[in-house]
RNA sequence: UGUCCUGUGGUGUAAUUGGCAACACGUCUGACUCUGGAUCAGAAGAGUCCAGGUUCGACCCCUGGCAGGACAACCA
């Protein structure tokens, strides 16, 4: 485990720790914790999982506890197996080792059939004949009781025998179904004789065409923690109902010891963007994004590609923290978390986004010299970089103003300036093309002031490439996928997409240092005073292209929006 | 007009189980700075959904409200 997590705070446990912490007091799982992480292989995971996997992995690790990788994969229509590989892929790069413990729901099939066998045994269990529609209606609503089935009291035989043949696949998909014989009145909707198994004719991307009938979700979760020896199944709190059920089977399997008890969290929200699979699915599909890694994504592969790192992800995730009551994250909170990251491990460059040309004419035509540049000033060991200075440079057209405010420390007719790492420059004139626009910075430079050699001070820092020397690149902005807080606040008849935002993505050539020539996909540097960035695998040699992870925090920019 | 869950600064999470609310993000000052970054110092901001009650004392316990959320797939 990395230095943040073995950092964090331990004077307040959340709830969940109490649970364990008493838990272990008490003798009642006997000294151990075992969780797991239970995704359905039905789409990406998306920063939600990753509180849940540094959740569950978590809790393990801190109270010397395993946490296995079970895929509830009980739906063979919706599930396959590249959704399988890519949600090990992110749970990899997460950090997190579930070591021998890659279990499947669909392992269980056999074991589920024979328990399922034992209710139906004892008269918990029936066949029931009705159709999808009949079941539905009988239910009733959550304040009117539901209505006994007919096939409620058939003969424990006749059950065992049908249940049999749906199993040989002798009946078509959705003419029976088993089901739990619990009460019908129950106020707890989930009580009311729930489905167990459904028939359908499906291949399975593990057991292919073994199976024709398939356990539902209450039935096997439950059941697949049981098996696994999980002591605390940690879920959702939309699952807060169904713990009556998840309890009833284990009552009427006559399980006494090794129980697992489920405990309900709120699920992560994060304004500025949505989070529900249905949503990301439909931007996906409707080409809003350019993929589920798309950089504005808030899935796990969405973010990597953006530039996060791993490290970052989980402290965000121990800093959200974990509670039952309904919550939204801010942005901020995400953005902080990486920053703090990049800004200790990542090596600077200077990269100029927009540039305009400053010369320098008192400076020698064919002159190049070599400057040195810090990678890093968070860690000093890691040594100096290279840069070339010349006659000719870029710097960012942001950074000169012809008519400055007050406040504006950067460069402007007769104002001093410092190029970073090189040295004090005057502005003398500028050059404009027909439509006034600034075309060109005339300066003179003062020899004296070379960094290192100097102490006078000015106002202002300027990053800059050299013209002959610097390196093109497609650099991408992204910023946040949507313009408002909550994206699915919608008027009447609105839709989520409405509040998409059109400058998410913005796409720009700038020059780099050629000192990132040869960067490696993936890569991550601060581009100084900018923000940071990262090499995205679309990246070539000769061709790089950066992602703008997160930008820099900005005061001036602040101060200017008031 | 059902059942269950949840209400603490703008946001999120705490409060060692009854001793007048802490931390983080954000916001705002100031210092420092060859990144208007980082760092450092400081400030503002809640009296804990409301009303009663118990108690010397309540965020915490009790009663009654109110508000928000979840639940009626052969999805998970």
């Amino acid at each position: 485990m990395k230095e943040e997590e073995k950092n964090k705070q331990t004077g307040s446990l959340n709830f969940l720790e109490q649970v364990i912490t008493k838990d272990l007091e008490q003798g009642n799982t006997k000294g151990r914790v075992h969780t797991r992480f239970p995704p359905e292989p039905n789409g990406y995971l998306h920063i939600g999982h990753a509180k849940s996997i540094c959740l569950n992995f978590g809790l393990a690790n801190k109270y010397n506890g395993k946490c296995n990788l079970r895929f509830d994969d009980t739906n063979p229509t919706k599930e396959s197996i590249e959704y399988v590989n890519s949600i090990k892929e992110d749970i990899r790069w997460l950090g997190f080792d579930w070591e021998d413990r890659e279990y499947y729901a669909s392992d269980y099939f056999d074991k589920l059939y024979e328990m399922a066998r034992y209710l139906i045994k004892k008269g918990k269990a029936y066949v029931c004949e009705m159709t999808g529609e009949e079941i539905a209606a009988g239910r009733g609503t959550p304040s009117t009781p539901g209505k006994i089935s007919p096939w409620r009291d058939r003969p424990v035989e006749e059950s065992l025998d049908l249940f049999d043949r749906m199993k040989k696949g002798e009946f078509p998909d959705g003419s029976k179904v088993l089901r739990a014989k619990i009460y019908m009145a129950s106020p707890n909707m989930h009580m009311r004789d729930p489905v167990m198994y459904r028939i359908m004719h499906a291949r399975h991307h593990r057991t292919q065409d073994k199976w024709c009938i398939y356990p539902m979700y209450d039935w096997a979760h439950g059941q697949s923690d049981y098996l696994e020896n999980i002591t605390h199944s940690i879920c959702t709190l939309e699952f807060e109902v169904h713990r009556p059920l998840y309890d009833w089977f284990l009552d009427n399997l006559d399980v006494k010891v090794n129980r697992p008890r489920q405990f309900e969290f709120a699920r992560l929200n994060l304004n500025y963007t949505v989070m529900s699979k249905r949503k990301l699915l439909e931007l996906v599909e409707g080409d809003y994004v350019s993929g589920w890694n798309d950089p504005r994504m808030p899935t796990i592969s969405g973010l990597r590609r953006r530039g996060y790192t791993p490290a970052s992800i989980r402290v965000f995730s121990e800093k959200v923290g974990v509670a039952k009551r309904e919550n939204v994250i801010d942005m901020a909170l995400l953005e902080h978390c990486v920053r703090e990251d990049l800004n200790k491990n990542s090596e600077r460059l200077m990269a100029v986004l927009d540039p305009v040309k400053l010369v320098i004419d008192n400076y020698p035509d064919d002159k190049t010299e070599i400057l040195e540049g810090i990678r890093n000033p968070e860690r000093p060991e890691q040594g100096h970089r290279n840069i070339p200075f010349s006659k000719t440079l870029y710097i960012e057209r942001k950074d000169f103003m012809e008519d400055p405010p007050k406040k504006f420390f950067r460069l402007a007719p007769g104002r001093e300036v410092r190029l970073k790492y090189a040295y004090i420059v005057k502005c003398e004139n500028v050059v404009k093309d027909s439509a006034g626009n600034v075309t060109e910075i005339h300066c003179t430079y003062d020899p004296e002031t070379r960094s290192g050699n100097s102490t006078k001070k000015v106002k202002g820092t300027l990053h800059w490439v050299s013209a002959g020397h610097a390196v093109e690149a497609e650099v991408r902005l992204y910023d946040r996928l949507f313009d408002v807080e909550d994206p699915t606040d919608l008027p009447e008849g609105g839709d989520f997409k409405d509040n998409l935002n059109p400058d998410s993505l913005q796409i720009i050539k700038g020059l780099v240092e050629p000192s990132v020539k040869d960067a490696k996909q993936g890569e991550r540097y601060q581009f100084e005073r900018t923000g940071y960035f990262c090499i995205d695998p679309d990246s070539k040699p000769g061709k790089l292209v950066f992602n703008r992870t997160v930008s820099l925090r900005d005061s001036w920019a602040k101060m200017h929006k008031k």
